[in-house]
DNA sequence: CTTATATGTTGCATTAAAGAAACATGCCAA
DNA sequence: TTGGCATGTTTCTTTAATGCAACATATAAG
């Protein structure tokens, strides 16, 4: 992503931790899995060296890629959770201490399909 | 990211469904914290437009910007048992019924610091 | 040792991601 | 209705992410 932006160019540690964690469990899947790069890669249909990125914890790399890694190992269910409203009591209790409405609503929260 | 990888042109639908959900799931966590696009953007040092095309769900945008926003909101902690290796249960058990060792091991696995 | 294979590295061309400014739209409240 | 504010949209410029080829390195096996 061209004109990078400070968080991919100087992520905070939390977050540069968080990917290299990621994608190091993503090069250890595959390994276990006995797949090369490639392999994997092709399946995605992208390049060896782009998914080598992601195991590397690249943060300048698309997100489609670091996904697509997942769903090519089978693991994308675990991102299910990850920021879940119903797990976000922080938010939950936030809400319900403002009065009724929050900011603007939108028109039904794209509740896609 | 130019030379547009297929898997961000045209994801496969299991991982367009998951960014679109975590995009929603940002955004929600957003609004409830009453918070605007620009403040959430300025702590993560990026523009209002690209944290819209995180709660969008926009498959080319850097990995960074979404675990940026997660880290900003308090939420990237939810992002550690991803593909962790303990729970990928597959994995493990193809580990285990290959002989010894799989592929090219690394110097360490990468263990930094 | 040698060979085979997987991955790392370098350099280049392509092209779209990110930022910004200006304007449009939509929502809420008074 | 009106005004104010958050967000969406358009257009443009800048510049680095992606893919690829060629070569280097590392690991495993014979």
């Amino acid at each position: 992503m061209p004109r990078t932006s400070k968080i991919a160019e100087n992520p905070p540690f939390a977050v540069e931790q968080a990917l290299k964690r990621l994608g190091d469990n993503i090069r250890t899947a595959r390994l276990r899995r006995k797949l090369r790069l490639e392999d994997v890669a092709e399946r995605m249909g992208i390049s060896r060296f782009t998914l080598s990125d992601v195991e590397k914890g690249k943060p300048t790399t698309a997100v489609a890629a670091y996904l697509g890694a997942l769903w090519a190992l089978g693991l994308l269910d675990q991102l299910e959770e990850v920021a879940d409203p119903d797990r976000d009591e922080e938010g939950k209790i936030l809400e319900r201490s403002r009065a009724p409405r929050v900011a603007r609503t939108r028109k039904a929260l794209d509740n896609d399909f």
